[in-house]
DNA sequence: TACCAGGTAAAAA
DNA sequence: TTTTTACATGGT
């Protein structure tokens, strides 16, 4: 199979590349899913042998534009690259989420409906796996999103597999059986404290005798499925939140614990700079069973520096763009 | 110098 | 059962 192989996919329903990508482009540190503002670009199939690095850039202007995607890889590309990449590329990208239904229901809520209206296609971007989607968000458990990204950034180039292109190296996140491995005083040294690298191995060794069943998770009710990843040592309420919306899509899940989702929230819809977690949930309630998704599009904004409807009240202006 | 970062588990009350 | 506290470290 040759080294190089393009393909223009067409999500079905409006799309927009770069507003959903930028979720992989928030800190400088990472390692697994780089995004510069214009590729998406990601090291995915299996071992060493078989990676291949998948390319993905907006075909053109537009919620309507196809995706271009391109795979390489240094010698040929495994045997069904192309499905697997497709397939991996869609799932990261959301392509089979509908947005009609969330978008219908934003329209009518003052607060939500000019984002929407302006960030409509934006798709909510996910992990190749809730393996990986948990252990992402451990890394980032009560740190901030850099700090979390430069010791997970460590924690790949020792355990993950990778493959050069272009004098470059690409790294896929570390497989469970690779990280169960671990020693958590290897972790250490990257700077993990004693917690996170056991929880990180925990959950590796969980996932690497088959115990995250992610069909399982998708099927079972979302607070069914929170309780089950709660089990996890490591894995409290938002860890598991964080696991079933970044790893399966389940856009229901709404992770009103978190320090920047109340902040969010707090500013577009309830005029002041920070709200508590059971008032967020209440206001998350009417946008039920879309609370991620509306999550995503309020953070969208932010990113964006788009301003309040109203002005905040106390402690008025704290920059509050990203990138 | 404190205090905060897109939390969690375990101890103390 | 509910409420603190330790955890590690970089940025402001």
């Amino acid at each position: 199979m040759a080294r190089e192989l393009r393909r223009l996919l067409r999500p079905p329903g409006p799309f927009r590349f770069h507003e959903s990508a930028a979720r992989f482009g928030m800190a400088r540190e990472e390692r697994v899913n780089l995004y510069d503002g214009r590729t998406f670009r990601r090291a995915a199939g299996e071992g060493a042998g078989g990676l291949f690095l998948i390319e993905a850039e907006a075909g053109g202007e537009g919620a309507e534009a196809p995706v271009a995607m391109t795979l390489r890889a240094p010698e040929s590309l495994p045997r069904g690259a192309a499905r697997a990449g497709e397939r991996a590329l869609g799932h990261m990208l959301a392509f089979d989420l509908d947005l009609a239904p969330f978008c219908a229901m934003a329209r009518e809520d003052p607060r939500l409906a000019p984002i929407v209206e302006r960030f409509e296609g934006l798709k909510p971007v996910r992990y190749l796996s809730v393996f990986e989607a948990l252990v992402t968000a451990i890394t980032t458990q009560q740190v901030n999103v850099g700090f979390g990204a430069a010791i997970r950034g460590r924690m790949t180039e020792r355990w993950g597999d990778s493959l050069r292109l272009g004098g470059e190296s690409y790294f896929a996140f570390p497989r469970p059986e690779a990280l169960a491995r671990a020693k958590p005083r290897e972790l250490r040294r990257l700077q993990f404290s004693e917690r996170k690298a056991e929880y990180v191995i925990g959950v590796a060794r969980a996932a690497a005798e088959g115990e995250i069943d992610e069909d399982l998770l998708r099927r079972l009710p979302l607070e069914e499925a929170v309780e089950r990843l709660s089990a996890l040592r490591g894995v409290g309420r938002w860890t598991a939140e964080q696991g079933l919306f970044r790893g399966l899509g389940r856009v229901e899940a709404f992770p009103g614990g978190d320090l920047g989702v109340q902040k969010v929230v707090a500013r577009y819809c309830l005029g002041r700079e920070r709200a508590e977690e059971e008032r967020v949930r209440r206001v998350a309630a009417r946008w039920a069973p879309w609370g991620g998704l509306a999550v995503a599009y309020l953070f969208a904004a932010w990113r964006a520096g788009v301003p309040p409807a109203r002005p905040l009240r106390k402690r008025p202006s704290r920059s509050a763009s990203r990138e």
